[in-house]
DNA sequence: AATGTTACGTCAGCCTTGTTGACATTCCAA
DNA sequence: TTGGAATGTCAACAAGGCTGACGTAACATT
Protein backbone atom coordinates (compact mmCIF):
# COMPACT_ATOMS: atom_id res chain seq x y z
CA UNK A 1 0.00 0.00 0.00
CA UNK A 2 1.35 3.69 -0.87
CA UNK A 3 -1.54 5.73 -0.02
CA UNK A 4 -3.84 4.37 2.65
CA UNK A 5 -5.08 7.48 4.34
CA UNK A 6 -4.91 11.42 3.53
CA UNK A 7 -2.02 12.14 2.96
CA UNK A 8 -0.71 16.34 2.73
CA UNK A 9 2.14 16.40 0.55
CA UNK A 10 3.24 19.96 -0.53
CA UNK A 11 0.98 21.10 0.92
CA UNK A 12 -1.37 19.87 -1.33
CA UNK A 13 -4.39 17.09 -0.78
CA UNK A 14 -3.05 14.03 -3.01
CA UNK A 15 -6.28 11.93 -1.67
CA UNK A 16 -6.83 11.28 -5.22
CA UNK A 17 -3.60 9.16 -5.48
CA UNK A 18 -5.10 6.61 -3.06
CA UNK A 19 -5.15 2.95 -3.96
CA UNK A 20 -8.93 2.82 -4.15
CA UNK A 21 -8.58 6.09 -6.60
CA UNK A 22 -6.08 4.02 -8.67
CA UNK A 23 -8.73 1.00 -8.81
CA UNK A 24 -11.56 3.08 -9.53
CA UNK A 25 -9.44 4.40 -12.40
CA UNK A 26 -8.42 1.05 -13.98
CA UNK A 27 -11.75 -0.74 -13.68
CA UNK A 28 -13.16 2.62 -15.12
CA UNK A 29 -10.42 1.96 -18.05
CA UNK A 30 -11.47 -1.63 -18.52
CA UNK A 31 -15.35 -1.52 -18.40
CA UNK A 32 -15.13 2.36 -20.75
CA UNK A 33 -12.81 -0.04 -23.18
CA UNK A 34 -15.71 -2.37 -24.18
CA UNK A 35 -17.73 0.59 -24.65
CA UNK A 36 -15.48 2.30 -26.70
CA UNK A 37 -15.22 -0.76 -29.23
CA UNK A 38 -18.56 -1.94 -28.84
CA UNK A 39 -20.62 0.01 -31.77
CA UNK A 40 -17.80 -0.18 -34.50
CA UNK A 41 -17.34 -4.33 -33.18
CA UNK A 42 -21.03 -4.73 -34.23
CA UNK A 43 -20.42 -3.26 -37.80
CA UNK A 44 -17.38 -5.07 -38.21
CA UNK A 45 -19.11 -8.13 -37.76
CA UNK A 46 -21.03 -7.53 -40.39
CA UNK A 47 -18.74 -7.51 -42.94
CA UNK A 48 -16.45 -10.60 -41.84
CA UNK A 49 -14.03 -7.70 -40.45
CA UNK A 50 -12.54 -7.36 -36.95
CA UNK A 51 -11.23 -5.09 -35.07
CA UNK A 52 -7.54 -5.19 -36.59
CA UNK A 53 -9.65 -3.67 -39.65
CA UNK A 54 -10.54 -1.18 -38.07
CA UNK A 55 -7.26 0.05 -36.76
CA UNK A 56 -5.60 -0.53 -39.98
CA UNK A 57 -8.50 1.44 -41.72
CA UNK A 58 -8.61 4.08 -39.42
CA UNK A 59 -4.59 4.81 -39.74
CA UNK A 60 -4.64 4.24 -43.43
CA UNK A 61 -6.92 7.08 -43.27
CA UNK A 62 -5.27 9.72 -41.32
CA UNK A 63 -2.56 9.18 -42.77
CA UNK A 64 -2.69 9.21 -46.35
CA UNK A 65 0.36 7.76 -47.93
CA UNK A 66 1.62 6.32 -45.46
CA UNK A 67 3.72 3.09 -45.54
CA UNK A 68 3.77 -0.45 -43.94
CA UNK A 69 6.86 0.27 -42.09
CA UNK A 70 4.95 3.67 -40.78
CA UNK A 71 1.75 2.04 -40.05
CA UNK A 72 3.38 -1.07 -38.30
CA UNK A 73 5.24 1.20 -35.93
CA UNK A 74 1.67 2.85 -35.39
CA UNK A 75 -0.31 0.03 -34.47
CA UNK A 76 2.39 -1.75 -32.75
CA UNK A 77 1.86 -5.50 -34.38
CA UNK A 78 4.54 -7.72 -36.20
CA UNK A 79 4.52 -7.37 -40.41
CA UNK A 80 3.24 -10.70 -40.42
CA UNK A 81 0.02 -9.70 -38.59
CA UNK A 82 -0.40 -6.35 -40.15
CA UNK A 83 -0.18 -7.90 -43.30
CA UNK A 84 -2.59 -10.70 -42.77
CA UNK A 85 -5.18 -8.07 -42.35
CA UNK A 86 -4.00 -6.10 -45.13
CA UNK A 87 -4.05 -8.52 -47.62
CA UNK A 88 -7.48 -9.01 -46.59
CA UNK A 89 -8.53 -5.52 -47.00
CA UNK A 90 -6.76 -5.14 -50.34
CA UNK A 91 -8.57 -8.53 -51.74
CA UNK A 92 -11.82 -6.53 -51.29
CA UNK A 93 -10.91 -3.55 -52.60
CA UNK A 94 -11.01 -1.26 -49.38
CA UNK A 95 -7.04 -0.46 -49.71
CA UNK A 96 -4.82 0.26 -52.56
CA UNK A 97 -1.27 -0.47 -52.35
CA UNK A 98 1.01 2.06 -54.26
CA UNK A 99 4.54 1.55 -55.11
CA UNK A 100 6.34 4.16 -53.29
CA UNK A 101 7.93 6.69 -55.78
CA UNK A 102 10.85 8.18 -54.62
CA UNK A 103 11.70 4.67 -52.44
CA UNK A 104 10.02 1.43 -55.13
CA UNK A 105 10.61 -0.36 -52.18
CA UNK A 106 8.00 1.36 -49.92
CA UNK A 107 4.48 0.52 -50.39
CA UNK A 108 1.98 3.86 -49.94
CA UNK A 109 -1.25 2.69 -48.58
CA UNK A 110 -4.68 4.27 -49.59
CA UNK A 111 -8.23 3.94 -49.05
CA UNK A 112 -10.85 3.28 -52.18
CA UNK A 113 -13.76 5.04 -52.33
CA UNK A 114 -15.24 1.79 -50.29
CA UNK A 115 -12.49 2.02 -48.16
CA UNK A 116 -13.46 5.61 -46.99
CA UNK A 117 -17.40 4.51 -46.98
CA UNK A 118 -16.23 1.46 -44.37
CA UNK A 119 -14.04 3.78 -42.54
CA UNK A 120 -16.62 6.65 -42.33
CA UNK A 121 -19.14 4.28 -41.10
CA UNK A 122 -17.21 2.83 -38.30
CA UNK A 123 -16.16 6.66 -37.09
CA UNK A 124 -19.25 7.86 -36.90
CA UNK A 125 -20.95 4.51 -35.12
CA UNK A 126 -17.33 5.48 -32.59
CA UNK A 127 -18.15 9.15 -33.14
CA UNK A 128 -22.06 8.63 -31.48
CA UNK A 129 -20.94 7.00 -28.17
CA UNK A 130 -18.06 9.55 -28.08
CA UNK A 131 -19.81 12.51 -28.21
CA UNK A 132 -22.66 11.46 -25.79
CA UNK A 133 -19.72 10.84 -23.41
CA UNK A 134 -18.09 14.25 -23.91
CA UNK A 135 -21.49 16.24 -23.72
CA UNK A 136 -22.53 14.45 -20.57
CA UNK A 137 -19.40 14.86 -18.43
CA UNK A 138 -18.88 18.38 -20.40
CA UNK A 139 -15.89 20.58 -21.72
CA UNK A 140 -13.36 20.40 -18.55
CA UNK A 141 -14.06 16.84 -18.02
CA UNK A 142 -12.59 15.96 -21.95
CA UNK A 143 -9.86 18.27 -20.87
CA UNK A 144 -9.09 16.20 -17.88
CA UNK A 145 -9.78 12.84 -19.68
CA UNK A 146 -7.48 13.45 -22.68
CA UNK A 147 -5.05 14.50 -20.45
CA UNK A 148 -4.53 11.44 -18.33
CA UNK A 149 -5.05 9.18 -21.13
CA UNK A 150 -1.57 11.18 -22.58
CA UNK A 151 0.19 10.98 -19.39
CA UNK A 152 -0.79 7.17 -19.35
CA UNK A 153 0.90 6.11 -23.04
CA UNK A 154 4.53 5.31 -23.24
CA UNK A 155 6.65 7.44 -24.13
CA UNK A 156 7.30 6.61 -28.02
CA UNK A 157 3.76 6.20 -27.89
CA UNK A 158 3.00 9.39 -26.96
CA UNK A 159 4.99 11.06 -29.55
CA UNK A 160 3.29 9.42 -32.21
CA UNK A 161 0.08 10.36 -30.66
CA UNK A 162 1.09 13.94 -30.35
CA UNK A 163 2.30 13.79 -34.26
CA UNK A 164 -0.88 12.95 -35.10
CA UNK A 165 -2.96 15.33 -32.54
CA UNK A 166 -1.36 17.69 -34.10
CA UNK A 167 -2.02 17.54 -37.47
CA UNK A 168 1.14 15.66 -38.69
CA UNK B 1 -19.62 15.53 -40.44
CA UNK B 2 -21.97 17.16 -37.15
CA UNK B 3 -19.19 20.18 -35.85
CA UNK B 4 -16.82 20.89 -38.53
CA UNK B 5 -17.07 24.74 -37.19
CA UNK B 6 -17.65 26.62 -34.21
CA UNK B 7 -21.18 25.73 -32.89
CA UNK B 8 -22.84 27.79 -30.25
CA UNK B 9 -25.70 26.07 -28.96
CA UNK B 10 -28.03 27.19 -25.82
CA UNK B 11 -25.26 29.96 -25.58
CA UNK B 12 -22.76 27.67 -25.27
CA UNK B 13 -19.24 26.97 -26.77
CA UNK B 14 -19.10 23.32 -28.20
CA UNK B 15 -15.91 23.27 -29.59
CA UNK B 16 -14.81 20.23 -28.21
CA UNK B 17 -17.78 18.11 -29.50
CA UNK B 18 -16.22 18.46 -32.99
CA UNK B 19 -15.03 15.38 -34.76
CA UNK B 20 -11.75 16.31 -34.68
CA UNK B 21 -12.06 16.84 -30.79
CA UNK B 22 -13.39 13.46 -30.94
CA UNK B 23 -10.80 11.91 -33.18
CA UNK B 24 -8.45 12.61 -30.42
CA UNK B 25 -9.90 11.11 -27.85
CA UNK B 26 -10.74 8.41 -30.04
CA UNK B 27 -7.13 7.88 -30.47
CA UNK B 28 -6.25 8.47 -26.88
CA UNK B 29 -8.25 5.77 -25.66
CA UNK B 30 -6.79 3.23 -28.28
CA UNK B 31 -2.91 4.41 -26.98
CA UNK B 32 -3.44 4.59 -23.57
CA UNK B 33 -5.09 1.36 -23.25
CA UNK B 34 -2.05 -0.13 -24.74
CA UNK B 35 -0.11 1.66 -22.08
CA UNK B 36 -2.63 0.75 -19.57
CA UNK B 37 -1.80 -3.07 -20.19
CA UNK B 38 1.95 -2.92 -20.76
CA UNK B 39 3.29 -3.65 -17.34
CA UNK B 40 0.76 -6.17 -16.30
CA UNK B 41 1.47 -8.18 -20.06
CA UNK B 42 5.31 -8.68 -19.25
CA UNK B 43 4.50 -10.08 -15.62
CA UNK B 44 1.87 -12.82 -16.91
CA UNK B 45 4.73 -13.34 -19.78
CA UNK B 46 7.18 -14.59 -16.63
CA UNK B 47 4.31 -17.26 -15.49
CA UNK B 48 2.87 -17.94 -18.28
CA UNK B 49 -0.15 -16.39 -18.12
CA UNK B 50 -2.09 -14.07 -20.26
CA UNK B 51 -4.49 -11.08 -19.98
CA UNK B 52 -7.70 -13.15 -19.37
CA UNK B 53 -6.13 -14.29 -16.12
CA UNK B 54 -5.30 -10.90 -15.04
CA UNK B 55 -8.63 -10.22 -15.20
CA UNK B 56 -10.21 -13.50 -13.27
CA UNK B 57 -7.67 -12.71 -10.84
CA UNK B 58 -8.27 -8.75 -10.15
CA UNK B 59 -12.47 -9.66 -10.00
CA UNK B 60 -12.17 -12.58 -7.70
CA UNK B 61 -9.91 -10.35 -5.16
CA UNK B 62 -12.37 -7.61 -5.51
CA UNK B 63 -15.48 -9.49 -4.62
CA UNK B 64 -14.80 -12.20 -2.47
CA UNK B 65 -16.54 -15.45 -3.00
CA UNK B 66 -18.48 -14.42 -6.01
CA UNK B 67 -19.83 -17.17 -8.26
CA UNK B 68 -18.89 -18.09 -11.64
CA UNK B 69 -22.16 -16.38 -13.29
CA UNK B 70 -20.84 -13.81 -11.60
CA UNK B 71 -17.72 -13.08 -12.32
CA UNK B 72 -19.18 -14.18 -16.44
CA UNK B 73 -21.22 -11.10 -16.42
CA UNK B 74 -18.25 -8.77 -15.14
CA UNK B 75 -15.88 -9.80 -17.58
CA UNK B 76 -18.34 -10.26 -20.70
CA UNK B 77 -17.10 -13.53 -21.64
CA UNK B 78 -18.65 -16.37 -22.01
CA UNK B 79 -18.53 -19.43 -19.43
CA UNK B 80 -16.41 -21.76 -21.56
CA UNK B 81 -13.65 -19.08 -22.07
CA UNK B 82 -13.61 -18.51 -18.41
CA UNK B 83 -13.91 -21.99 -17.49
CA UNK B 84 -10.31 -22.26 -19.04
CA UNK B 85 -8.70 -19.58 -17.44
CA UNK B 86 -9.94 -20.73 -14.39
CA UNK B 87 -9.58 -24.28 -14.54
CA UNK B 88 -5.51 -22.99 -14.83
CA UNK B 89 -5.67 -20.97 -11.80
CA UNK B 90 -7.36 -23.46 -9.90
CA UNK B 91 -4.84 -26.17 -11.43
CA UNK B 92 -1.59 -24.10 -10.16
CA UNK B 93 -3.27 -22.98 -6.47
CA UNK B 94 -3.88 -19.34 -7.08
CA UNK B 95 -8.03 -19.82 -7.06
CA UNK B 96 -9.78 -22.05 -4.97
CA UNK B 97 -13.38 -22.75 -5.55
CA UNK B 98 -15.92 -23.96 -2.61
CA UNK B 99 -19.24 -25.53 -3.22
CA UNK B 100 -21.64 -22.25 -2.31
CA UNK B 101 -23.37 -23.07 1.01
CA UNK B 102 -27.02 -21.64 0.47
CA UNK B 103 -26.84 -22.75 -2.87
CA UNK B 104 -24.13 -25.86 -3.55
CA UNK B 105 -24.68 -25.62 -7.22
CA UNK B 106 -22.89 -22.34 -7.40
CA UNK B 107 -19.36 -21.97 -6.79
CA UNK B 108 -18.13 -19.29 -4.45
CA UNK B 109 -14.31 -18.03 -5.86
CA UNK B 110 -10.79 -16.97 -3.72
CA UNK B 111 -8.00 -16.41 -4.29
CA UNK B 112 -5.36 -18.63 -2.41
CA UNK B 113 -1.93 -16.88 -1.01
CA UNK B 114 -0.32 -17.41 -3.94
CA UNK B 115 -3.14 -16.12 -5.90
CA UNK B 116 -2.99 -12.92 -3.87
CA UNK B 117 0.43 -12.21 -4.35
CA UNK B 118 0.56 -12.43 -8.18
CA UNK B 119 -2.78 -10.00 -7.82
CA UNK B 120 -0.86 -7.69 -5.54
CA UNK B 121 2.39 -7.48 -8.54
CA UNK B 122 -0.40 -7.16 -11.26
CA UNK B 123 -2.11 -4.28 -9.39
CA UNK B 124 0.65 -2.25 -8.30
CA UNK B 125 2.50 -2.48 -11.22
CA UNK B 126 -0.64 -1.11 -12.79
CA UNK B 127 -0.70 1.58 -10.29
CA UNK B 128 2.79 2.43 -10.91
CA UNK B 129 1.36 3.79 -14.16
CA UNK B 130 -1.53 5.19 -12.79
CA UNK B 131 -0.23 7.20 -10.71
CA UNK B 132 2.09 8.51 -12.58
CA UNK B 133 -0.58 9.80 -14.84
CA UNK B 134 -2.96 11.07 -11.96
CA UNK B 135 0.03 12.78 -10.52
CA UNK B 136 1.37 14.25 -13.74
CA UNK B 137 -2.58 15.36 -14.76
CA UNK B 138 -3.40 16.67 -11.52
CA UNK B 139 -6.82 15.58 -9.00
CA UNK B 140 -9.43 18.10 -11.31
CA UNK B 141 -7.82 16.13 -14.66
CA UNK B 142 -8.61 13.00 -12.58
CA UNK B 143 -12.12 13.84 -12.41
CA UNK B 144 -13.16 14.43 -15.53
CA UNK B 145 -11.24 11.39 -16.21
CA UNK B 146 -13.30 9.37 -14.24
CA UNK B 147 -16.33 11.45 -15.42
CA UNK B 148 -15.74 10.56 -19.01
CA UNK B 149 -15.21 7.00 -18.92
CA UNK B 150 -18.02 6.51 -17.07
CA UNK B 151 -20.20 8.09 -19.76
CA UNK B 152 -18.72 5.99 -22.48
CA UNK B 153 -19.59 2.58 -20.86
CA UNK B 154 -22.36 0.50 -21.71
CA UNK B 155 -25.61 0.86 -19.38
CA UNK B 156 -25.59 -2.50 -17.80
CA UNK B 157 -21.55 -2.27 -17.60
CA UNK B 158 -21.93 1.34 -15.85
CA UNK B 159 -24.47 -0.63 -13.02
CA UNK B 160 -21.52 -3.13 -12.63
CA UNK B 161 -19.03 -0.17 -12.28
CA UNK B 162 -20.74 1.65 -10.00
CA UNK B 163 -21.47 -1.22 -7.18
CA UNK B 164 -17.72 -2.55 -7.39
CA UNK B 165 -16.70 1.90 -7.15
CA UNK B 166 -18.71 2.73 -4.19
CA UNK B 167 -17.65 -0.98 -2.55
CA UNK B 168 -20.09 -3.27 -3.42
C1' DA C 1 30.61 -3.45 -59.54
C1' DA C 2 30.07 -5.92 -55.37
C1' DT C 3 28.17 -6.06 -51.01
C1' DG C 4 25.19 -4.91 -47.41
C1' DT C 5 20.81 -3.14 -45.78
C1' DT C 6 16.04 -1.95 -45.99
C1' DA C 7 11.14 -2.68 -47.16
C1' DC C 8 8.00 -5.76 -48.00
C1' DG C 9 5.63 -10.20 -48.73
C1' DT C 10 4.81 -14.86 -47.56
C1' DC C 11 4.85 -19.59 -45.67
C1' DA C 12 4.57 -22.37 -41.60
C1' DG C 13 3.57 -23.13 -37.04
C1' DC C 14 2.31 -21.83 -32.47
C1' DC C 15 -0.42 -19.45 -28.65
C1' DT C 16 -4.21 -17.02 -26.23
C1' DT C 17 -8.67 -16.04 -26.04
C1' DG C 18 -12.80 -15.50 -27.83
C1' DT C 19 -16.98 -18.09 -30.05
C1' DT C 20 -21.00 -22.07 -30.68
C1' DG C 21 -23.05 -26.36 -29.85
C1' DA C 22 -23.86 -30.37 -27.26
C1' DC C 23 -24.19 -32.95 -23.24
C1' DA C 24 -23.81 -34.46 -18.15
C1' DT C 25 -24.34 -33.45 -13.43
C1' DT C 26 -26.13 -31.46 -9.52
C1' DC C 27 -29.53 -29.46 -6.98
C1' DC C 28 -33.23 -26.05 -5.93
C1' DA C 29 -38.11 -25.31 -6.27
C1' DA C 30 -42.73 -25.93 -7.72
C1' DT D 1 -41.34 -35.94 -9.56
C1' DT D 2 -40.08 -32.95 -12.79
C1' DG D 3 -38.46 -28.65 -14.78
C1' DG D 4 -35.06 -25.43 -14.91
C1' DA D 5 -30.88 -23.20 -13.23
C1' DA D 6 -25.87 -23.41 -12.30
C1' DT D 7 -21.91 -25.45 -13.44
C1' DG D 8 -18.44 -28.14 -15.86
C1' DT D 9 -16.55 -30.16 -19.89
C1' DC D 10 -15.67 -31.82 -24.69
C1' DA D 11 -15.05 -30.57 -29.42
C1' DA D 12 -14.38 -27.55 -33.10
C1' DC D 13 -13.44 -23.26 -34.91
C1' DA D 14 -11.81 -18.28 -35.77
C1' DA D 15 -9.40 -13.94 -35.03
C1' DG D 16 -5.36 -12.08 -34.28
C1' DG D 17 -1.29 -11.94 -31.84
C1' DC D 18 3.67 -14.12 -32.06
C1' DT D 19 8.48 -16.20 -33.94
C1' DG D 20 11.41 -17.96 -37.48
C1' DA D 21 12.81 -18.46 -42.05
C1' DC D 22 13.17 -17.29 -46.72
C1' DG D 23 12.81 -14.52 -51.05
C1' DT D 24 12.85 -10.41 -53.86
C1' DA D 25 13.40 -5.94 -55.16
C1' DA D 26 15.45 -1.56 -54.43
C1' DC D 27 18.33 1.46 -52.33
C1' DA D 28 22.96 2.61 -50.07
C1' DT D 29 27.71 2.12 -49.31
C1' DT D 30 32.15 0.84 -50.18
Amino acid sequence: MVQTGPNPSSGENLLFLTDEQLRKGIEAMFFAYRGFTADPDRILEEYGYGRAHHRALHFINRSHATTVNNLLATLGVTKQSLNRVLRGLIADGLVEARVGRTDRRERNLFLTDTGQELERQLAEAQRVRMRAAYRAAGPQAVAGFRQVLEAMMDDDIRNTYQSLRDGR
